[in-house]
RNA sequence: GCGGGUGUGGUGAAAUUGGUAGACACGCUAGACUUAGGAUCUAGUGCUGCGAGGCUUGGGGGUUCGAGUCCCUCCACCCGCACCA
């Protein structure tokens, strides 16, 4: 009897689908355990080798957490609004509701070809309209809310208009503007729009008018995690700063706890550290320095470096700053008008090539140093950002690489504040050494100068200290069709919830259908062309949608209650299951998704709806899995212009001769030598000509990989998928056309993807979700290598093997297990356990492999062994072990519910190593080495009395007795 | 530049608290059974040496009876941030 793995797997997916075996439930008496992965995206090309990396190690795990007797919840969903589909649906004009729904039908397919154990009752769509009802519900929620900086949490908006008639905002600092001011009496005589106006100051989801990045060619404003190096992380167009009017989340209010809070969470430190990056806090303070010539204007800093003010010796602002044009001199003018236009005409994507080029301008004014009196001239340059602190600092060219370069270049005097630790020549960074021509500063030592200079700050009134965050409030806007309407509506131009205007807010604001995808006018979303969908009766529709991350941000909790149609979900339901215990995904999404979800549940919890105020407790990176591309190296000419020209025939060389070309190892006429010679052979006629206006050009292109095996290069597999090829000319070594190789990212275009679907057709499920794992540890990227799957199925076979014979069946036999077999199934047993509680997966393959290997040897076929290696390797190939479970067991119900087996300590200690023992001030070789454990413990037992004598004798002695296992060690 | 990480055979990798480095698998070599095999099985496979032996975890140094593992230093590669005052 074979192992006929599509038969097998076809039915036990059978079974398990109309037996509802992956159903979970909320009412459990179990412990939960919640276990999730990144939804995907459910993008046209399906899914390839790489993405059911993190879900197979996922649902391995949330199989062992049920056979360790917990209530688990593994489900998945489809991250299903956003960009690709609509562009998509640009170009061929099929709507991307239709393109989304075939592309999920693909994934839930290839999903399930892999045996996940997926509740599909549970699946959540983010574009559904039962699902982004409650996307807009929160939205709502952040909308009818602000941030209480006393109490730390956010409150409703209701809270705030009547301490705002109480008391005005005296006691409430407005967080957009914090030189607004007011008093009850001021609120009172407010009109509505001025109320409303300053409200939106306050609402942790607000409209304001920000520079943000636009995006032309996508029409459409990005996230500043979306914009990459200067261009959309989608697609690669340029991008710009805009003034627009825009949606934004307050997550400025929340940098700390999200700060802080990060420290109780288990993810890499790598991620944190990321996080931590992006939120960006810096102590400081700001100080204010007063212009000259001007009786009320100044300028004030940022600095995180106040005890280096005597070191000041002069002030750059931003470009962009209110004030250059104000007091900028006459004679200066022209030359700032002309450095202003510079870097107006500089793109993002120059500033950010050239940051080691010096550039800026002298305003001709100065400011008046506020402990020396001495004036200090004012400078403008690209260096100081608008966005970041006042858009101003102090320039201290001794203590700050920048500044000294901008010091130097401009041959302004540098002040010398660190006496000889300042050489001259660079910045002195350090914050060790004492100040010294620092005026009340100076012989103070630098690790305390900084407390003292804030306090001199803040004693002459001319600052305070300040902490500053790079993180900036999150862009909520995008001018696109697919995505999440809001639930807005102007009434006169100011804009109102519709829970405001209609009970209950008639949620969902159901996204129309259109023919059209195209923007609309002055840079508005395509829904601003539906005009019977914009008016209403109350007023006009906002035609923004949503950003991608909106539906992301909260969709674990919708796990949890999926079909709840009048809550997110249950507090009963998000009280059962709580935080995840377990999620798996990328890093890619360190500081967008996982910020952003961090943001809404902490909102969530301070609006007591939830009962957490961290979505995901631990988090597990998984690496990806690249695509091994291959390459033909094929021939042109080329002259000195660059100009190409096609050779006759296709001429192909293979990878030995395309490295001697390129590496100048074989000269061109030698190339064309060979290459002629091969033709002729082959039996073509036609010969390159020697000509010394058009040399040889070598242009790699990629190879489909299923073409090459290995590095071989199936010629006639090759010639057949391309008719051009049929008389191409193949130049050999040894008789085989060889490839070159590259590990890219898989995509379509690279030829390099491999579908899931064909391996599991080859090898079956069961192996290659042991391939996957077998890999390496799930962490780690690496490039995607077919040849080594034979070794996992092999593995399998062999296994099969233990349980049936080719021509007489099952061969399990209730004979007793022998001592060495029973030590072999516990120490797999413990070695399993342990793996995968560490998420080692791949040693815990090769240990099935190592125990799989000694019962063939062993010849061993019996029950007592084989049927806890059944239960054992179920969270790895799940179909097998059902097939075995019941043929050979005759169980009747499903091995998942077996409880995971339990080892016995007594076969797990492992005697049979040799144990050093030895006393300090032997050499390795003098060591002595006792046979086992016991034998080891009573040596190092009699040694150690000896020494212990020595030492009370009064004898030196150091260290002695290193046992494996239990370490008997006595320092003194 | 700053921050984080990783360096082990021809390849993917093991070595959980310092304890016989290279498990397991791929590949390769030889052999067996085969009409054939890209099936299966057996043996070998870090380097070096006929051999006993010697050498070996990116380089150098240190701690230790003992270091892939801990410390210092240099080098290489990967990831993230990048004029953040």
């Amino acid at each position: 009897m074979e192992y006929a793995f599509s038969t097998i797997e076809k039915k036990w997916k059978k079974y398990w689908q109309d037996n509802n075996v992956y159903r979970v439930s909320n009412d459990s008496s179990k412990p939960k355990y919640y276990i999730l992965d990144m939804f995907p995206y459910p993008s046209g090309a399906g899914l390839h080798v790489g993405h059911p990396l993190g879900y197979i190690a996922s649902d391995i795990y949330a199989r062992y957490k049920r056979m360790k007797g917990f209530n688990v919840l593994h489900p998945m969903g489809f991250d299903a609004f956003g960009l690709p589909a609509e562009q998509y649906a640009l170009e061929t004009g099929q709507h991307p509701a239709v393109t989304t729904e075939k592309n999920i039908a693909r994934y839930k397919e290839q999903l399930d070809n892999i045996g996940f154990c997926y509740d599909w009752e549970r699946e959540v769509r983010t574009s559904e309209p039962n699902y982004y009802k409650w996307t807009q519900w929160i939205f709502l929620q952040l909308f009818h809310s602000w941030y209480d900086r006393k109490q730390q949490k956010a409150r409703t908006i209701k809270d705030l208009i009547t301490i705002f008639e109480k008391e005005g905002n005296t006691n409430n600092a407005c967080p957009d503007d914090d030189k607004l001011c007011f008093d009850a009496k001021a609120w009172a005589g407010m009109s509505e729009k001025e109320k409303r106006d300053t409200l939106m100051k306050y609402r942790l989801a607000f409209q304001g008018y920000a520079e943000v990045w636009w995006c032309e060619a996508l029409g459409t404003v990005l996230a500043n995690d979306e914009v990459v190096n200067g261009v959309s992380e989608r697609g690669g167009h340029p991008v710009i700063r805009k003034q627009m009017r825009q949606w934004f989340l307050r997550i400025t209010e929340y940098a700390d706890r999200l700060l802080t809070s990060l420290d109780k969470l288990e993810w890499s430190d790598a991620m944190k550290e990321m996080q931590r990056n992006w939120i960006g806090k810096s102590n400081g303070a700001e100080v204010r320095f007063d212009v000259q010539g001007f009786a009320d204007k100044y300028i004030t800093v940022f600095t995180t470096r106040p005890d280096t003010i005597f070191g000041v010796d002069f002030m750059v602002l931003a470009p962009e700053h209110d004030l250059v044009d104000t007091i900028t001199t006459a004679e200066q003018k022209e030359a700032i008008t002309e450095y202003k236009k510079y870097v107006q005409s500089r793109s993002e994507r120059e500033r950010m090539a050239e940051v080691k080029q010096v550039t800026g301008c002298f305003t001709g004014a100065y400011v008046t140093h506020p402990f020396t009196r001495k004036q200090v001239p004012i400078w403008i340059s690209e260096y100081v950002l608008a966005s970041y602190g006042t858009g101003a600092i102090m320039a201290v060219p001794s203590g700050d690489d920048r500044d000294h370069a901008f010091a130097k270049h401009f041959e302004i005097p540098i002040t010398n504040i660190f006496g000889s630790n300042y050489n001259g020549e660079a910045a002195y960074t350090d914050k060790t050494g004492t100040l010294e021509n620092s005026g009340f500063l100076s012989g103070i030592d630098l690790s305390k100068a900084i407390d003292v200079a804030i306090r001199a700050i803040v004693d002459a009134g001319i600052g305070k200290a300040k902490v500053n965050f790079k993180m900036r409030d999150a862009g909520f806007s995008r001018q696109r069709y697919w995505g999440e309407p809001f639930p807005i509506v102007y009434v006169n131009g100011i804009p109102y919830a519709t829970d405001e205007i209609e009970n209950g807010g008639n949620l969902p604001v159901e996204l129309p259908m259109v023919e059209n995808y195209k923007p609309g006018p002055e840079g508005e979303g395509p829904l601003a062309n539906v005009t019977e969908w914009v008016t209403t009766d109350k007023g006009t529709r906002e035609t923004n949608t949503m950003p991608g991350y909106a539906g992301s941000s909260w969709y674990f909790l919708r796990y949890m209650d999926p079909k709840n149609d009048v809550e997110f979900a249950s507090k009963s339901a998000t009280d059962y299951w709580r935080e995840v215990d377990l999620y798996i995904g990328g890093t890619e999404h360190a500081v967008g998704h996982l910020l952003y979800s961090r943001l809404w549940t902490k909102v969530l919890h301070d609006l007591g709806h939830i009962s957490f105020e961290e979505p995901f407790k631990k988090l597990v990176n998984q690496g990806m899995i690249q695509g091994n591309s291959r390459f033909i190296y094929r021939l042109t000419l080329i002259n000195n212009t660059k100009e190409q020209k096609p050779l006759e025939f296709p001429v192909f060389i293979s990878h030995s001769y395309r490295n001697q070309f390129v590496h100048n190892t074989i000269s061109h006429e030698e190339l064309i030598k060979t290459i002629n010679k091969f033709a002729n052979e082959s039996g073509t006629e036609y010969e390159i000509p020697f000509d010394n206006d058009y040399k040889i050009h070598v242009n790699p292109l990629h190879v489909d990989i299923s073409f090459v095996d290995g590095v071989q290069l199936d010629i006639e597999k090759l010639k057949q998928s391309k008719s051009e090829y049929n008389n191409a000319i193949f130049v050999l070594e040894d008789g085989k056309y060889i490839c070159g190789a590259e590990v890219e990212k898989m995509s379509k275009s690279k030829y390099n993807v491999v579908n899931p679907d064909d391996i599991v057709g080859d090898f079956g499920a069961d192996t290659f979700r042991m391939y996957e794992m077998f890999l390496g540890p799930i962490d780690v990227s690496k490039p995607w290598e077919q040849k080594g799957i034979e070794g996992v199925h092999r593995f399998i076979k062999k296994m099969w093997r233990l349980y049936a014979d080719e021509q007489t069946g099952w061969i399990v036999t209730d004979e007793a297990a022998t001592d060495a077999e029973l030590k072999l199934l516990h120490k797999t047993i413990k070695k399993i356990g342990d793996d995968i509680e560490r998420f080692s997966f791949n040693t815990a393959v090769s240990q099935f492999m190592i125990c799989v290997n000694e019962l063939t040897s062993l010849n061993c076929h019996k029950r007592a062994i084989l049927e806890p290696l059944t239960v054992l390797i179920t969270p790895f190939a799940p179909h097998l072990a059902e097939e075995l479970w019941q043929n050979c067991f005759g169980n009747t119900a499903t091995v998942l519910d077996a409880p995971f087996p339990a080892y016995d300590e007594k076969y797990t200690v492992d005697n049979s190593k040799v144990y050093p023992v030895a006393v300090n001030g032997k050499t390795r070789a003098e060591m002595e080495f006792a046979l086992d454990m016991e034998q080891a413990a009573l040596e190092a037992a009699v040694l150690a009395d000896e020494t212990i004598q020595k030492w009370m004798e009064g004898k030196p002695v150091k260290k002695f007795i290193y046992v494996k296992g239990k370490m008997i060690n006595v320092v003194v």
